[in-house]
DNA sequence: TATAATACATTCATGGATGTATGTAAATAG
DNA sequence: CTATTTACATACATCCATGAATGTATTATA
């Protein structure tokens, strides 16, 4: 319609992304259309074509919302070594927590997990993928090495299994979660099961020393019945 | 090209089953045209149209030669009572192990988690997904509390969470390892996850005892460095 | 052996979806 | 105040993809 100044650009561009992300959410990514996007936020396919160069330019746009403050998040809080066990424990529940407070990152997850095929164009998305999760498990990793050298987990606990073991299971409960939110209310079961995860490596033959506490309120590490 | 006894026309479907098998995990399901199936296929159209109704009706089918089986073999197990914890372990390592050895289901699974959209049509596929699922849930869970009347775990555990927590590492697994199978050994590390995760629900105040064993070799219940 | 059903192949009509090229009004720069 | 750039809208050409209609050679049936 009118032309806009630079400041309306951006929110036009902004616009656009929630548009899209919505009909992303819906349609999934290869069944919606530019012309329905531009449509769905009351503006032309030019539009689109002038803020992205196409379809995949605007998905990963959309997703690096979500995911670069994350990915940045979470590299920045690598340098936590003192207490590697609770920082361990605190990754895997901030990316829960993220998901399950955030609606927009639910969204973007759900595309991610269903909504979406890894191939064609799109496979640099499972690149993107891959190398995420390669960083978390690094970091993991040496999380728990950190924790061996300190005493915590027995030698025993072989580093690498358990840094993938503890990814598939935080993945698996997003994803099962995305997939159907009123299936099991992760926000409370969360706190659960990554305890009880982390407490089968801590030193099983001695007493069983809870992982190190976060200042807030933390209940047992064991699996409660309500 | 030329016409068909009863038993021929039966090997064509299958071809065009394992046709269209190998095109999805190629290129995507919506990716994928059924043009593209015929010629691969070395056949046309007009076959694959007088096989199935359409292409979502492809699809299932070629989802049912793989997930079928499964789903049978996994109900017809769920009276073993005796052992639960033996059966809850049977069950997760009976599928990963499917996973893992059997190509066809590797590439079908690989299709389901991260070549094909859960919208439109395809969300049939979405409710068969849960409905699955819980499935699954119900006997784990059912399992859990056969366990905990066995006083092989203690009533601190949630018997719903517990499962949802299985579950969840299950798929996780899965859904990682068909993502990159060189990403880790999964045939390797399965039993070391899964008994660590079982583990870390029997009895932790006392004895470590292991879960109950199945006729095969099994090392030990916790993770073992190599 | 005649007929009907089977198992495909071929053709056609239709409707998008994409990318690009071009048009245009407002904003900004000099 | 003019010129250029910005931020879009509009129009066009091309290319599939689908589904259905029709054609045809075999095969089973009676």
């Amino acid at each position: 319609m009118a032309r806009r100044t630079k400041e309306g650009a951006q929110e036009t561009r902004n616009h656009i992304l929630d548009t899209a992300e919505q009909a992303f959410h819906d349609k999934g990514v290869s069944h919606t259309t530019l012309a329905e996007i531009a449509k769905a936020a009351d503006l032309t396919r030019g539009a689109i074509y002038w803020h992205f160069k196409n379809k995949l330019d605007l998905f990963q746009a959309m997703m690096d919302r979500v995911t670069l403050p994350m990915e940045h998040a979470f590299a920045s809080g690598a340098t936590e070594l003192e207490h590697p066990l609770t920082f361990i424990r605190n990754c895997s529940l901030g990316v829960l927590k993220q998901v399950t407070s955030d609606p927009q990152s639910q969204r973007v997850f759900e595309i991610c997990c269903h909504k979406v095929e890894y191939v064609d164009e799109m496979s640099q998305l499972r690149t993107r993928h891959i190398a995420c999760r390669t960083s978390f498990l690094t970091h993991i990793e040496h999380g728990f090495k950190q924790a061996f050298k300190q005493g915590l987990i027995p030698a025993t606990v072989n580093p690498r299994f358990a840094a993938v073991g503890l990814h598939a299971l935080v993945d698996g409960l997003i994803m099962n979660w995305v997939l159907d939110p009123k299936y099991f209310p992760l926000s409370k079961a969360a706190e659960s099961i990554i305890d009880a995860y982390l407490n089968s490596l801590a030193l099983p033959q001695k007493t069983p020393k809870s992982v190190k506490k976060t200042p807030t309120k933390r209940p047992t590490a064991k699996i409660k019945r309500p």
